[in-house]
DNA sequence: AAACTCACG
DNA sequence: ACGTACGTGAGTTTC
């Protein structure tokens, strides 16, 4: 017999998919994210095998031989989550439906089947390929049976192939050692648990010495690392189970109905139907003409413009109408592309004249670049635009107001901030019920250009559809913004905020490269000075940065006090450290030495990384990360520079306005517990701040009921203390712990301060018990935070979610306050034709670069719109400091 | 890719 | 009895 038998690893694959492909579900609500990617993964290997004969292996539901050994040995294995076990029989209804042949067999386990069969089939002369994202399976490949391994990277699914060579190429071992391999290293994957202390590294030196695991005990005793040499003394049973488990049968006399699993045309009536009801509208392309011409009105819609002329026509047309879906797609800092949908019949997709071999020339911007953005300028001011991403995209759009603007970004994350991506992919899902290809999959690794040149109906529809998906998705999205309270939010502080970022991002702050330099050089010294010394100390010369060697040296090595905390092996945190540093030097000198190290790599090494040409460094200020509202800096994190200890601080001088130039920095005090004081309106810590006082002391003095002149350094701190705990979310244990008190006197501390202010006590129940009620809570200004988390049967869960819903709004509404105040000062600054620019956010800071001559017309500026940003009980206080450089200025 | 540690508000 | 403060991002080591 001949041919090639393709065979699927159903679970493995399934498993694959669904942790590889964003969440999804239908209308119905039924999850299909699995299913979608096991379908992708499969049409794939088709196209790439055209096999002969396809099945699909599948686990039966019976427990197994192997599995009883494992769950004998150590527990029970983790449960599948729910949103994949309902996929299970769909993806087997969805594979029946194709005339796709299915074996599962009580008491066998897939991967035993697939053994079973490749062998028999190689036996009688065939090829086969055998699909599992289980490296388990590569003992089985041979010169004719190739295991190929799926493996999503971005995205994009790219699949590994192993014929026994590759095996030995990657592994050091043939097929059959490395059962073996894997019997000596373990895979707690697959719920193998190998020999303590052989990693990968030990156990293929192993292999590669003595070639089976019968002969390494034969020769164990010449084994040289006495460590390793005991472990497989003391663990040849654990070892001989662990070959056991490792090894898969091929003889367990399954049968395959080959005429069954003759290939075939899988693109059945059932299948469409099944595909149409899962919403796989992608997929369904995949059937014949006449099945989806009425399907698929969307793509058809959609129209790749071959000339400047055509694309300007288009703009042109877009100019008479009310709104537009518009995509801008740049590559190496010039316009790559134009993508508009003009309505849900017509969107169109440009790209420029570009390098033949799919590269963008880096040269001055062509005529038709220039005509172009001329043209989306014009458009931005007469139509309302909606795209994605719109701070990137500022470059070609008027900066006069945003007023026109809509961003679904922005718009989906106020819907819900607790996701981790917004692509379009993700919106065009959630919000309007549509599958549309992903950026990984038609992109991959490469540039808008390069894609292009490969595939240019992909990705020309792919451009499409985002523009398409903007362009539909804004009705739908503002209308759930003003269900849910939240459309002022985005019209007047979200959108004017993503222009003041885009043009904070675009000022930077400059930074001096050599002082930066000399700064990290300073640390070298005294760094190396530090681990000689805790080296000479240890006895030993060890990796002072891995957390688990130090623990070893300290705790094992040393025997210093102090156990075991977290789960891998000993706590080796600062916090403990300390508690250990006045009694032993080696101690000290290692926190020491670990904040050298921190302000060398992240800071001195790390900035310079980002310097640019301009000598200065551009952040990314992010508008849709945080779960409460407030921006996040990545690229680098301009919002954690030291600040606390004076060594660190330091590097703020590097930070520097341009010759001529000022630095102006202005914080709000206290911002959040002044929004407590509003929120929950409570006299006594209104009357408090009323008094002008420094706060930690009033309410030290009324806690513990001292005159104000009396309260120690220790009171204030203690009231200190139980002031950020408030806005944290109070717990006793968090407080002791911060306190390093007793959670009992901790909770004596929450009790007076709650008697003392007894109506934020109230506030912060009511927003407990509406985030119960409701699922949410919100902020002044009307942003949500869901607090799933509130409803979970987990305790410690739960508590999360309490101290989430006291927490939110508090931080939430403090980061909305100096967003408006952000905008405010921003259009004063433009209004009034300062040069003065706003360069930096730091949550409750801004930091502007004045001009000459500008500096009493900013303070102005910055000191009234802070202050006036919100009206609340109590007032805003700004401190305002101006210097040479931050150090200075803060 | 995850865990740990630590910088900021 | 459970095991914690809230919100971030980055560098390093290790599985």
């Amino acid at each position: 017999m001949d041919g090639k038998l393709v065979l699927i690893d159903g679970h493995s694959i399934l498993n694959r998919a669904f942790y590889g492909v964003p969440d999804l579900s239908n209308v119905k609500g039924l999850h299909t994210n699995a299913v979608y990617g096991f379908l992708n993964i499969m049409f794939k290997i088709l196209e790439e095998e055209k096999p002969d004969y396809l099945a699909v292996a599948f686990d039966a539901h019976a427990k197994t031989f192997r599995h009883e050994m494992y769950e004998a040995y150590k527990g029970t294995r983790k449960p599948m989550p729910e949103e994949l076990r309902e996929q299970v029989p769909v993806i087997k209804e969805v594979l029946k439906a194709m005339q796709v042949v299915i074996i599962e067999q009580a008491g066998l386990e897939a991967d035993d089947i697939l053994g079973t069969l490749a062998k028999k089939a190689e036996k009688s002369g065939m090829e086969v390929a055998l699909v599992s994202g289980d490296r388990d399976l590569l003992q089985i490949a041979s010169s004719r049976i190739k295991i190929r391994i799926p493996k999503t990277k971005q995205g994009r699914t790219e699949i590994e192939d192993y014929y026994e060579d590759d095996v030995k190429a990657a592994y050091q071992v043939t097929p059959t050692q490395f059962i073996e391999l894997k019997a000596l290293m373990g895979d707690t994957a697959d719920n193998i648990p190998g020999v303590p202390k052989v990693g990968e590294k030990t156990a293929t030196a192993l292999m590669v010495e003595y070639g089976s695991l019968e002969n390494i005990y034969a020769h164990v005793e010449e084994i040289s690392k006495k460590s390793i040499r005991e472990a497989l003394i003391e663990n040849k049973d654990l070892a001989d189970l662990s070959k056991l488990l490792a090894t898969i049968k091929t003889d367990c006399g399954v049968e395959l109905d080959y005429e069954a699993a003759k290939a075939q045309d899988y693109y059945t009536p059932e299948a469409y139907a099944l595909f149409k009801e899962l919403e796989f509208k992608q997929l369904l392309s995949r059937f014949d003409k006449e099945q989806t011409m009425e399907e698929n009105p969307v793509e058809k819609s959609f129209h790749n413009l071959r000339t400047k002329e055509e694309c300007l026509a288009v703009l042109q047309k877009a100019q008479g109408l009310d709104h537009v879906g518009i995509l801008l797609v740049r590559e190496a800092g010039r316009l790559f592309a134009v993508a508009v949908s003009l309505s849900e019949e017509e969107t169109y997709f440009y790209a420029l004249p570009f390098g033949g071999d799919g590269q963008i020339s880096l040269f001055a911007e062509t005529s038709q670049e220039s005509e172009l953005k001329t043209a989306i300028l014009e458009l931005s001011v007469r139509t309302k635009l909606s795209t994605f991403d719109i701070k990137r995209q500022y470059d070609y759009l008027s900066l006069e107001d945003t007023e026109n603007y809509f961003d679904v970004l922005i718009g989906a994350y106020l819907l819900n901030p607790l996701k981790s991506d917004y692509d379009l992919e993700a919106i065009a899902s959630e919000h309007l019920g549509m599958m549309i290809p992903g950026a990984a999959q038609v992109l991959g690794k490469l540039t808008p250009s390069q894609a292009f040149v490969q595939r240019p109906k992909e990705v020309a529809d792919y451009y499409c559809y985002g523009a398409y998906v903007a362009g539909r998705a804004r009705a739908v999205l503002v209308g759930k913004l003003k269900d849910a309270g939240m459309d002022r939010l985005m019209r007047e502080i979200e959108m004017p905020l993503s222009l003041v970022l885009y043009d904070m991002e675009r000022e930077g702050v400059a930074v001096r490269r050599e002082e930066l330099k000399a700064y990290g050089d300073a640390l070298i010294a005294r760094i190396e000075e530090l681990e000689a010394s805790i080296h000479e100390q240890a006895g030993v010369s060890f990796n002072i940065q891995s957390p688990k060697q130090l623990g070893e040296v300290l705790f094992e090595k040393m025997k210093l006090p102090g156990g075991k905390k977290t789960k891998t092996g000993y706590s080796t945190a600062a916090e403990v450290l300390e508690k250990l540093s006045g009694d032993y030097p080696i101690v000290k000198d290692i926190l020491e030495y670990r904040g050298l190290t921190k302000l060398k790599s992240t800071y001195a090494d790390g900035l310079a990384n980002y310097i640019g040409e301009d000598n200065r460094i551009h952040t990314s200020f992010n508008q849709t990360i945080t779960a409460t509202g407030r921006i996040s800096s990545t690229e680098p994190n301009l919002q954690n520079i030291p600040m606390r200890m004076e060594l660190g601080r330091r590097i703020r001088k590097v930070f520097v306005p341009e010759e001529g130039r000022k630095f102006m920095d202005a914080d709000y005090s206290q911002i959040e517990l002044r929004v407590l004081a509003h929120m929950s309106g409570d006299g006594q810590l209104i009357e408090a701040y009323h008094m002008d006082q420094d706060i930690h002391r009033i309410t030290a003095a009324k806690v513990f009921h001292t005159p104000f002149e009396e309260v120690t350094d220790l009171q204030r701190r203690n009231a200190k203390a139980v002031n950020f705990g408030i806005v944290y979310g109070i717990s006793s244990f968090g407080l002791s712990q911060d306190l390093s008190i007793s959670p009992k006197e901790a909770a004596k501390y929450i009790e007076q301060y709650f008697a003392t202010y007894p109506k934020v006590k109230e506030f912060l129940n009511s927003l407990v018990s509406e985030a119960k009620e409701k699922g949410y809570v919100t902020t002044m200004f009307g942003r949500r935070r869901p607090v799933p988390e509130l409803s979970s049967s987990n305790f410690m869960q739960r508590s999360f979610g309490e101290r989430v819903a006291m927490n939110s709004p508090i931080q939430g509404t403090a980061a909305d306050i100096i967003k408006i105040a952000m905008i405010k000062v921003w259009k004063a600054l433009r209004d009034n034709a300062l040069r003065s620019k706003l360069i930096l956010q730091v949550h409750d800071e801004l930091l502007i670069e004045t001009w000459k001559g500008e500096e009493e017309q900013v303070r102005k500026i910055l000191e009234d719109n802070m202050k006036s940003a919100a009206r609340l009980l109590v007032t805003l206080e700004v401190d305002l400091h101006t210097g040479e450089n931050w150090y200075e200025a803060k």
